[in-house]
RNA sequence: GGUCCCAUCGUCUAAUGGUUAGGACACCACCCUUUCACGGUGGUAAUAUGGGUUCGAAUCCCGUUGGGAUCACCA
């Protein structure tokens, strides 16, 4: 049978990392066995519906390279795949749930149904209403009477299913709820649509957060009473913040979204939480999407929660950004360039930034300096293990600017070895040349560069401007 | 609280009865060097705890502790 897996996220809002793991893993499970995956939106709450939500996910999942099989947009054998549009099949679906007796009407209002819980006593709810006749019920339901469709548990003892991550479960049946699978709306909850639907569409694997666990064996029933089979059960463990949350939107933690408006690459985003929670069983690190479908294997997949670690992240950005071609890397840069003044030689600068920034917000912190220098103290020219200082500054700004004056080809190796030729027919140090220079030229303890390489950046007139400016600061 | 799940360096993890408990990030040191970074070398650092089983336990079993999940007309 062709293995088929489903993202299935709900549009209420952008994309949490936990979720786009989810999709990722659902991704790798079908590629990797030349299964289909499936795109389905569901939206059956509507009071969390929030708009522009689903062009989130679409985005999202074509940034990282996810392409679905089959989706809401792109149609396929099993549509519609929004559910709202599948309504009236769920309705059909939990009356004739009824009729099998999986299933009752159910006119409790929503606080009659809280107040006959009692969690002291850890009694779970046991609907009275399932006690109503059939036919009656019927007839009030017919009469007009608001209700809802709730799943009805009647068996005793131990209900078992096994998952491919975690093993054997086992819950009693007595744990159980008999919880709303079609709502007063008419439409139904995630307990009931997710089981119609994996059912329908012929998902093979279904994978989701360990959160669901303990109410996989409710869904259970419900294949059972429609004589379907159910399918592998993959539950993936948290993604947690630290050790004691878990990432979430309401805390505000970082989306997707908010990662790639930090600088960080899609697919270093991608790479780094494949890692969380799963690995590769070799000490391999960097993985293209292509080549995780080749050695993704659900056996790999761990139990126990991980914690987002940006550091880590980080790191493995940095790794993707020295990766990048000077070209592709110049391309992504140059949204940071905005407002660079027009001497700036932009392509040196792309190449003395690359090896040297771990996101691409680094860019500006890194080139603050180049608009304009900061008011520094003339402090920053002393340097012990360069031998220079202030007044050292003082004495060889000058013949470096002359020197300079002079300089036509205007490159990192061309003047690197001229300033180097000039240090020594001083009788200096070369750091004594290059030291001050490159404060001189940035006013910064600190540069992406050497003087020589800021020098190029900044073009040979902005140079030769910035040394007189220091020179006269220097008085 | 009931039930379920989880437990190896700070973090992500490897080791599926026999390893000096391995790797990566981070951190520290050194090297390279025109500052910074990249790169290279080395280092600090872990089997939560108590019992079993076994010649031998991170690994299997039980208890304890700690953490998480769940108990919605949310998904």
């Amino acid at each position: 049978m062709k293995v088929r897996t489903r993202f299935a996220p709900s549009p209420t809002g952008y994309m949490h990392i936990g979720n786009l793991r989810t999709a990722l893993y659902e991704y790798l499970i079908a590629k990797a066995n030349d299964g289909d995956f499936i795109l389905r939106i569901e939206d059956t709450d509507q009071k969390r519906y929030v708009e522009g939500a689903t062009e989130i996910i679409y985005n999202t999942l074509k940034t990282v390279g996810m392409n679905w099989d089959e989706g809401p947009d792109k149609g396929g054998n099993y549509g519609p795949y929004i559910q709202s549009e599948r309504k009236s099949l769920y309705a059909e679906y939990a009356h004739k749930l009824v009729e099998l007796g999986g299933a009752h009407y159910c006119f409790c209002s929503k606080n009659e149904a809280d107040e006959e819980k009692n969690e002291e006593l850890n009694i779970k709810f046991k609907d009275p209403c399932k006690l109503i006749p059939l036919e009656e019920a019927k007839k009030r339901v017919a009469a007009g009477e608001p209700y809802v469709i709730r799943q009805t548990v009647n068996k005793k003892g131990k209900s078992k299913y096994h998952d491919e991550v975690y093993g054997d479960i086992e819950i009693d049946y007595d744990e159980l709820d008999e919880g709303v699978l079609l709502k007063s709306d008419g439409f139904p909850t995630y307990n009931f649509a997710n089981v119609v639907d994996d059912h329908l569409m012929q998902i093979t694997h279904v994978v989701r957060g360990n959160e669901y666990i303990s109410s996989t064996p409710k869904y259970n029933l419900i294949y059972e009473d429609f004589g379907w089979e159910h399918p592998h059960y993959v539950h993936v463990p948290q993604v947690m913040k630290d050790a004691q949350h878990k990432l979430s939107k309401r805390n505000g933690d970082a989306s997707f979204q908010d990662l790639v408006a930090k600088g960080y690459l899609p697919e270093a985003i991608l790479n780094y939480i494949a890692l969380l929670g799963w690995n590769p069983g070799t000490e391999q690190e960097i993985f293209s999407l292509e080549e995780l479908t080749k050695v993704f294997s659900i056996e790999r997949l761990n139990r126990s929660p991980a914690i987002f670690d940006i550091t880590k992240l980080t790191w493995m950005n940095g790794c993707y950004i020295r990766a990048l071609s000077a070209e592709k890397f110049h391309q992504l840069a140059l949204p940071y360039y905005r407002d660079m003044p027009a001497y700036v030689n932009l392509e040196a600068l792309s190449q003395t930034l690359q090896p040297r920034i771990e996101t691409l917000k680094d860019i500006e912190t890194q080139t603050d300096f180049i608009k304009a220098v900061p008011d520094y103290s003339v402090d920053l020219y002393f340097n012990k293990k360069m031998k220079t200082d202030a007044d050292i500054a003082r004495q060889n700004l000058p013949a470096i600017k002359e020197a300079l004056e002079t300089q036509s080809e205007w490159t990192n190796q061309a003047l690197f070895d001229y300033l180097k030729a000039l240090a020594e027919k001083l009788g200096v140090k070369n750091g004594q040349i290059l030291y001050p220079l490159r404060i001189a030229l940035s006013g910064k303890e600190t540069t992406p560069g050497g003087a020589t390489e800021i020098a190029v950046i900044l073009g040979k007139e902005e140079t030769l401007r910035r040394i007189e400016a220091a020179i006269a600061k220097l008085g």
